[in-house]
RNA sequence: GCGCGAUUAGCUCAGCUGGAUAGAGCGCUGCCCUCCGGAGGCAGAGGUCACAGGUUCGAAUCCUGUAUCGCGCGCCA
């Protein structure tokens, strides 16, 4: 629609360049937006004003030779001239019928688009130690990576969902030693537990199922023990955390392991790399990296002096990796508390000869857990820590879902338990589930009425003319394009508040008319309005991975 | 100290990449069920967009500075 609009601005400009109405010849970009007030028709442009100094007219001038221009248009009910020099455009009725056939027509693929031409995106999220079940904090990523891959997925992206396993480092090590020491004690030892084990009690139920599936640990040595501690402590974890995620309606496509990394080479070869591009230097027995040539404050390590590789160097690999797997787009979803290591990641993606823009870190900002306004106070060491199935389990998927994903994720998002629980007006998931629930409840009882329901592109939609049926099927119009503005930003959060004011919109006009009514022609219209509403809430809430109900 | 991010209604937050009279939800006040689901709707009150400058036709939005808050600054991961 606003294509066609731009196109018809575009010929009227030229016309004018034509007939000498303007003479700079300067043909700028068309801006085109929604007002917000309606009052100002459907569509607006600036293009006038944004002329005036090239043209040294005064805005109003160019845009009455630009509206001389455009003449009649079988598509335009009203242009006219506002303001310092706006140019409004009202669009005529039948565009809007058009996009109801086009969304009928089109279903659950109504909004999706091209416009990533299938170019290679890799998501990257969650990614937590498998050092214990994940927590609420995770939950937001979590969430936030999925809903992302979808959208770029919805705005024609090739899309994959990666978790990256952190199972060679320190932490993983510290989480053998903690069950090795647990198992110990469990058949009678007294042992010292070490400082910065982990102190949870699920490490004691590791220990007992690892002395059951396998008592032959229990008689290792230290070093040996340990080592299979980890292995099945990493596999069991992995296994809670895959788990629960599925059960929070997230299924990654990869799940990438950190010691394979070492295991095929990679981290050695890619380093050699480094060093043959002059990018890294040894000192004080260390590998350092230059990131301070692309702006990092620091060089950082890469191997410390005692030879071991630092976390740096695998990630370095990894990412590495990433663009040699043909991803031309890297998205990382981070904790917020990461921000200092982006400067030093987007180092090496520079320094690698890729544009820095490649890879994009979406920084998640924390949760605070509240329950009736009470905050929850969660230390993971300590082991007392509220786990995502838990919160999963107690609000239920879709509202925890909605929740996290209701922010930006770049700010702080205070998350009431008893809030989320809430089956009310004060729970928006509910509201636009609601709505979803109403559209299907009037196609009931249209079908124990007898009423037939309309076909697609068969229905004379000419009497749809109240203001709030032609706002709501321009409600529908913006939705293709605001699918593309949320995966073009990595911004779900826009689709929660398109939901929110599609839903609002739908409920006012539910309780203003009666969709079902004497004249036929009217039911018909009306029946073929709300399945379009019905349309777009489903496929907006499967976008965010939260269901549409029939029934609530 | 340096860096990153924030500051919008009583509270929690949007603000579509610089547009016209700054919007929602909650809370508050008053209304609407002879009505397809009241888990709903309508109306009202509530603002110096932290502060001070700057850029231009035009700024909540961009730039500079100040204040306050949060986070990060390991040869940890």
């Amino acid at each position: 629609m606003k294509d066609r609009l731009r196109q018809q601005i575009g010929n009227a400009l030229q016309a004018c360049f034509d007939n000498n109405l303007l003479d700079s010849g300067v043909v700028p970009e068309v801006q085109i937006e929604v007002p917000g007030n309606p009052d100002h028709g459907d569509f607006s442009s600036n293009l006038a004003m944004t002329m005036a100094r090239a043209e040294k007219k005064s805005p109003r001038q160019i845009a009455e030779a630009l509206v001389a221009e455009l003449g009649n248009c079988d598509f335009l009910s009203k242009v006219e001239i506002a303001g310092p020099g706006f140019v409004n455009f009202t669009l005529a009725p039948t565009c809007w019928y058009e996009v109801l056939d086009d969304i009928i027509a089109k279903g659950k693929k109504y909004g999706l688009s091209q416009v990533g031409q299938g170019r290679k995106v890799q998501v990257e999220f969650v990614s937590a130690n498998p050092t214990g079940p994940l927590h609420i904090g995770h939950g937001r990523g979590a969430v936030v990576g999925d809903a992302v891959a979808s959208i770029l997925q919805a705005a024609g992206f090739d899309v994959q969902r990666e978790y990256y396993v952190n199972d060679a480092g320190n932490q993983v090590a510290i989480l053998g030693r903690s069950i090795w020491m647990r198992m110990r004690e469990q058949s009678g030892e007294t042992v010292v537990f070490p400082d910065d084990g982990y102190q949870g009690e699920y490490i004691r139920d590791l220990a007992a199922k690892l002395c059951e599936e396998d008592p032959t640990v229990a008689g290792l040595g230290e070093d040996e023990a340990t080592k299979r501690c980890t292995v099945f402590g990493v596999r069991k974890i992995l296994d809670w955390i895959s788990a629960d995620l599925k059960n929070f309606g997230i299924i990654f496509d990869n799940w990438f392991s950190e010691q394979s990394l070492y295991d095929r080479g990679m981290v050695n070869t890619e380093l050699a790399k480094l060093a043959d591009k002059g990018l890294s230097y040894e000192q004080d027995g260390a590998l350092w990296l230059r990131t301070t040539d692309y702006g990092d404050d620091k060089d950082r390590v890469l191997i410390k002096s005692d030879g071991s590789p630092t976390y740096f160097a695998s990630d370095v690999a990894y990412h590495m990796e990433k663009f040699d797997r043909g991803f031309e787009r890297v998205i990382d979803v981070w904790g917020a508390d990461h921000h200092g290591y982006v400067p030093r990641m987007k180092a090496v993606v520079a320094g690698l000869g890729h544009p820095p823009e490649d890879l994009e870190v979406l920084l998640i900002q924390m949760v605070n857990l509240l329950r009736d306004g009470k905050a929850y106070t969660m230390g993971k060491r300590s082991g007392n820590f509220i786990t995502l199935s838990e919160v999963v389990d107690e609000v239920g998927r879709d509202a925890c879902r909605f929740s996290f994903l209701m922010r930006r994720s770049d700010s702080q998002l205070d998350f009431d338990l008893e809030l989320a629980k809430r089956q009310s007006t004060d729970n928006p998931v509910y509201y636009v589930q609601y709505a979803h629930a109403r559209v299907c409840s009037i196609y009931r009882n249209a079908e124990e009425q007898g009423v037939t329901f309309p076909k697609c592109g068969a229905v004379d939609l000419s009497s749809l003319t109240l203001p709030e049926e032609l706002m709501l099927a321009k409600q529908l119009a913006r939705y293709p394009e605001m699918v593309v503005g949320a995966a073009q930003n990595c911004e779900p959060h826009r689709v929660v508040y398109y939901l929110q004011e599609l839903a609002a919109q739908f409920h006012s006009y539910y309780n203003r008319k009666r969709v079902l009514v004497e004249d036929s022609a009217t039911t018909q219209a009306r029946l073929y309005l709300v399945d379009g509403v019905r349309t777009v809430l489903a496929n907006a809430l499967n976008l965010l991975g939260v269901d549409a109900p029939e029934r609530m």
